[in-house]
DNA sequence: TAGTGGTCTAGACCACAGA
DNA sequence: CTGTGGTCTAGACCACTAG
């Protein structure tokens, strides 16, 4: 699509032509609220990468550490968000994600017109780790499957994951196709169904690997969500960490009080 | 208490000495790895301000910029956190919240043995707007209660709540002591009881009026929740918007699958 | 290989907090 | 008033992506 960045140039000078926001001071604002305005009106549509650095700084008249603080901000809000040295992009809306129910990923994206898929990066026997041997109950070192996978939405990268299974109750489990539903794997090939779940959040950031895996930069805003799942006996059928890309999610859900 | 900011001087001194971190290439992933050792290890307990960025700076031997860049990064994992124009300091760990309970603040708080305070910054008699009438089926405009609150865990404020609440269904209600639990009051006040909950949940920052209001600076990352609170009856009885200084907070909570 | 974002420096001034 | 963090500038080099 060449000459789509000579449009974005042309709207954004057409933003700047409309002259200062209700201004706010600060220029890393201004900069912020000139683009946050654009894609409030759809002028910027999400998908759509920005020119580069250079090229913005110099169109805004604003150093470019001025422009990155302004891009940050925007990052942190959860409207833009970028791929590791490839550009600047307008995020779409969030997902909505329902923690209560133990749906899948590929239901719920699925059925809010977005197209879910997976990939599985890894799956292997290792070691377990200190935090993975307490939630099995298990001694340090025992053997434990750990599958890495990695899940997009309309082919964008947002969620990585750390799953643990125990190869005691599942054996054989790393050699089927894990790029569906786990859950599905476990209730037809082994008969187990799991009923309920612990699950711990908290935002944070993307390092290392995980970065890297996602295509994003050292230190993106994450959500990070653990769930322990269990079967109806009470054992834990697998143990999930998801890394997040946060500013992809929205967590939805309605609660009842519990002592009614 | 004089002294300490020498005393934590020492510490990051101590802790420079002790050379380079398992090795990670860039200056500001390093800062962060000798600040987040320290933290972890003990040695710069929760609530420790750090000495002035300048000073840090110099002694660490990189650029201000660079420190800045670490300790943002700290903010974002949510081990430190600054108050606006006052300093850096370390995190207390964060306070666990089930939101699929109706429990309130002073309770869950108190329980985790930390010390919960709230104070009602302004209730008044607003023209609702867009938002608020949408979701109680008002007219634009129509008068609404509107309450603003300050919440603090250990006299730090980690919360801003903004209430909706309509005053045709709770007239008088703005005269209450509105410091304690509002649904307290509600019961006792009005015998209406809040039995179920639509809960929104996602992470972004802090702007404006409500950074000012927990003396943060613009941009802080925060957690926001939003809970349209209902009757038995099924109608609103409050519209609740929460803003979390994010790394206060950790969600906890257990689901059960629907389908049984 | 050219151009991108990522990182880093060494300055400067301002608004505000706290004594 | 002094010192703080907050903001901003104008450079520079590096690691990587994309062609």
């Amino acid at each position: 699509m060449p000459g789509d960045i000579e449009a974005t140039i042309d709207t954004i000078a057409r933003g700047l032509a409309r002259g200062p926001q209700p201004h706010s001071g600060r220029s890393y604002i201004e900069v912020r609220n000139l683009i946050a305005d654009l894609i409030e009106t759809g002028e910027l549509a999400p998908g759509i990468r920005l020119p580069s650095e250079r090229v913005l700084h110099e169109l805004l008249g604003v150093a470019r550490g001025t422009l990155r603080d302004a891009l940050t901000l925007l990052e942190a809000e959860g409207t833009m968000h970028r791929l590791d040295r490839r550009g600047w992009f307008v995020s779409p809306p969030r997902i909505r994600y329902d923690p209560t129910t133990l749906e899948g990923f590929h239901t719920f994206v699925a059925a809010q017109g977005r197209k879910p898929t997976t990939h599985t990066l890894s799956k292997r026997l290792v070691p377990v780790n200190a935090e993975a041997a307490s939630v099995f109950g298990l001694d340090r070192n025992d053997p434990i499957f750990l599958i890495l996978r990695r899940r997009c939405i309309d082919d964008r990268p947002v969620l990585l994951e750390h799953i643990y299974v125990d190869p005691q109750r599942f054996p054989g489990l790393i050699e089927q196709d894990l790029d569906g539903s786990l859950s599905a794997i476990l209730r037809e090939h082994y008969r187990i169904l799991t009923t309920h779940a612990q699950v711990t959040m908290y935002p944070s950031i993307l390092t290392g690997p995980v970065a890297q895996e996602l295509n994003v930069s050292q230190g993106t805003p994450s959500l990070f969500i653990s769930r322990i799942c269990r079967s109806e006996e009470g054992y834990v059928t697998e143990y999930n960490q998801n890394f997040w890309h946060y500013n992809a999610l929205k967590l939805v859900m309605s609660v009842q009080d519990r002592a009614r």
